[in-house]
Order: structure tokens, then C-alpha cells, then sequence
DNA sequence: CTCCGCATGTAAGCTGTTACATGATTCA
DNA sequence: TGAATCATGTAACAGCTTACATGCGGAG
């Protein structure tokens, strides 16, 4: 795919313009799925060149004028077209788990660093998850299709997060437990 | 970064052909990067040109020649540098959450399907993991250094297929139990 | 008066994917 | 004979990032 079809997915909840949608992609679906304006303008021009979405202008006051998009029925039919199409698993990039393979390579006390750094991070995010999830989603069992889909998805913010906390604690507890024993021979 | 740095992280492990190293990105540094044979090749030409990696040509019976790269000064110098760089957090792309947040604008019943197919390529990646750790580190309480490292981020890929397995099976849950409400009013 | 937010974009470049290409050897 | 593995690559394209650009209005 790329982009395009998150921006369908957002634009079907809710017609926007391109800084609407950067805003979004900084939360909400932004969770598994990350763009930055340029790149949102452009496909979104792209877009508009295909059919698939249609551009209001919309005067403000004390504002500059906004493109509010919303989706055409060709957008409507690529969008479930792609919905029922074979996803192919993601492939995972993590940069900072290259650099713990190598860290013998380098200075292993700043990497540790980092990892320190990015458990900060990600304790972060999960404080925001979880605040999240009991503002908009306090009784779960009870919700049903879209509601549902995107609580789930929260979830799977929520639990990757709580991941990345784990394993990094365990990862930094590893290597201190280490310098410990070297320290106390 | 790049695919550099992982290729300069591999390349110290051990000197290798482009082939080689597309193997080891099937497995190993590929649980947390992946790539390519067309980019390993372009790439590993590019740094020959800046001379992170030195090649030699090496000829073997009834195979064609084989160019065999090794890390240069220069280059370990710049893996030394790279490595104490600060790490920005890895932005997450999931192409199957996008679809799951958008289920109600397509046919759900598919997208289920394809959670089960993707829950059980993590079931089939986990098996592998798993194995790969009871029979390379039977014992991880006595690794140290490189070792320690290359063991820990393994145990980071089982945890993250965990992550995946669970979460899964939860959203097909969930969506099951809805079903089973519907259908039995 | 300076900085921040709103709102839109362009241009250059890097990274990565997809498709195609070659030629030898080994195995069923 | 056909397929797979070894071994290397080219070419075209798609996707994303980084830096730059503009102009208005409100807050401090």
C-alpha cells in the first residue's frame, strides 16, 4: 500500500484537511501508522488526481482557508477493495535493537544509555495509552464494531508499549547485573 | 541511519559475501532489520566506495567467484561513531492495524481472516525463536558481553511475537464473542 | 517584537521495492 | 528436463525524509 489507504480509513470517520490529518497521525491511528504533513499534502493531491477524494475550500475567520477532503464512492470501493486484499506481515525495524547487537563494537555504556532513554519513551506513550483508555473506553465488553475496532487497537498500542518496557528493562538489569559481578569479584 | 550500520554490525561478526549477508538477514539481525539482496549489493558498493568495507575476490571449485567484504578502520570508526549517536524511537507501521481500525468500511469477515493467517505466521516465527534459544543459549544466566547481547535480542523477538500472538488472539476473540451475541439474541 | 500556531506547499535527495538479467552447478 | 541454489548485479519506480518557503493572526 502506503499512506493512501490510511489516509481512506481516516477520512471515511471523518472528512479533514491536510493538517487535520497530520494532527490525527500524531495520535490515534498514529499508533501504528506514522506520516508527516509534506508527505500527507502530497498524497492527498495524488489522490485527488485519482478520484478518490474530493476537495472543498472552506473560508474561516482570522484564518487562513482550509481543503477539507472527504472520500468519493471510487475512494469508498479502493478502500474496501484494499480491506479485502492479502496483507502481507510487516517487517520490523528497530535501529536501536542494531545497535545492542553491536554494541560490543562501541561504547557499550552510552547504548545502555539509550536504552534507558527510550524506556523513558515508552512510559510516556503507555501513560498517554492508558489514559486514553479509561477516558474514552471504560466499559469495553460493552462496545461493538467500529467502536470496538479502534478500543482494540488502542489495546495493541497499550501492550506494545508495555513490550518495549519489559524487554528493555530487562535488557539495561542484564548488563548492570553484569558490571555488578565485575565490580564484586 | 541505515542498512549501513547493520551491515558494518554484521560484517565485524564475521567477513562476508552479499549473499551471505542475505542470508543473515533471514535470520538473526533479521528479527530486527531486514533487507534485500538488490539493496545489500548497492549498498555494500557504495561503502567500498567510501571505504568503510574493504572486498576481495575469492574463487571456489565448481561456484563462481565470491567477493568477500571485511570492515576497514575507517569503517569501524564509523560504526564506533554511529553507535554512541542518540536513537530516535522507531516510528511502528502496521499495515494490518491500519486495516483493523477500518474494518467497518469493508467486509469484516476478511479482515478476520486475516488476522488468522497473520497469528499463525507469528505462531511459525515464535516455534523458530523459541527453538533457535533452547539451543543456543540453554543457559543465559552465564553469558556475557556479545554473547549476552545477541541472546538478549532474540529473547526481544520472542517477546514481540508474544506481543502479536496475544493481541491477535484477543481481537479474534472479541469479535467472535460479538458474532456469537448477534446470532444468539 | 518575537515567537508560536494555522495552513499550505515545493524541491532535492535518500531508502527501499519490484522486476529483470546472467551463467554455472546440483539434485530429483 | 526442469527446478533450485550459488552468486552477482541493473533499471525503474515508489515511498519517505529533510530542508526550505510563504503569509496571516494571536499571545506574551
Amino acid at each position: 500500500m502506503a499512506l493512501e489507504h490510511a489516509l481512506l480509513v481516516s477520512l471515511s470517520e471523518q472528512a479533514a484537511s491536510g493538517l487535520d490529518l497530520t494532527h490525527r497521525f500524531d495520535k490515534s491511528i498514529g499508533y501504528f501508522w506514522t506520516a508527516s504533513h509534506q508527505q500527507i499534502y502530497r498524497v492527498l493531491g495524488r489522490m485527488e488526481g485519482d478520484g478518490w477524494v474530493h476537495c472543498e475550500v472552506v473560508a474561516q475567520q482570522g484564518r487562513p482557508d482550509k481543503k477539507v477532503y472527504a472520500v468519493t464512492e471510487p475512494g469508498r470501493l479502493e478502500l474496501e477493495r484494499w480491506l479485502a486484499e492479502p496483507t502481507v506481515t510487516d517487517p520490523i525495524r528497530s535501529e536501536l535493537m542494531v545497535k545492542i547487537r553491536g554494541a560490543s563494537y562501541g561504547d557499550r555504556a552510552a547504548i545502555i544509555e539509550q536504552a534507558r532513554e527510550s524506556l523513558e519513551d515508552h512510559r510516556k506513550r503507555l501513560s498517554l495509552y492508558e489514559f486514553l483508555e479509561s477516558k474514552d473506553y471504560p466499559n469495553p465488553d460493552l462496545l461493538e464494531g467500529r467502536e470496538l475496532d479502534i478500543c482494540l487497537v488502542l489495546r495493541g498500542g497499550v501492550r506494545l508499549e508495555r513490550f518495549w518496557i519489559d524487554w528493555l528493562t530487562d535488557y539495561i538489569d542484564a548488563h548492570t547485573r553484569t558490571t555488578t559481578k565485575e565490580r564484586r569479584p
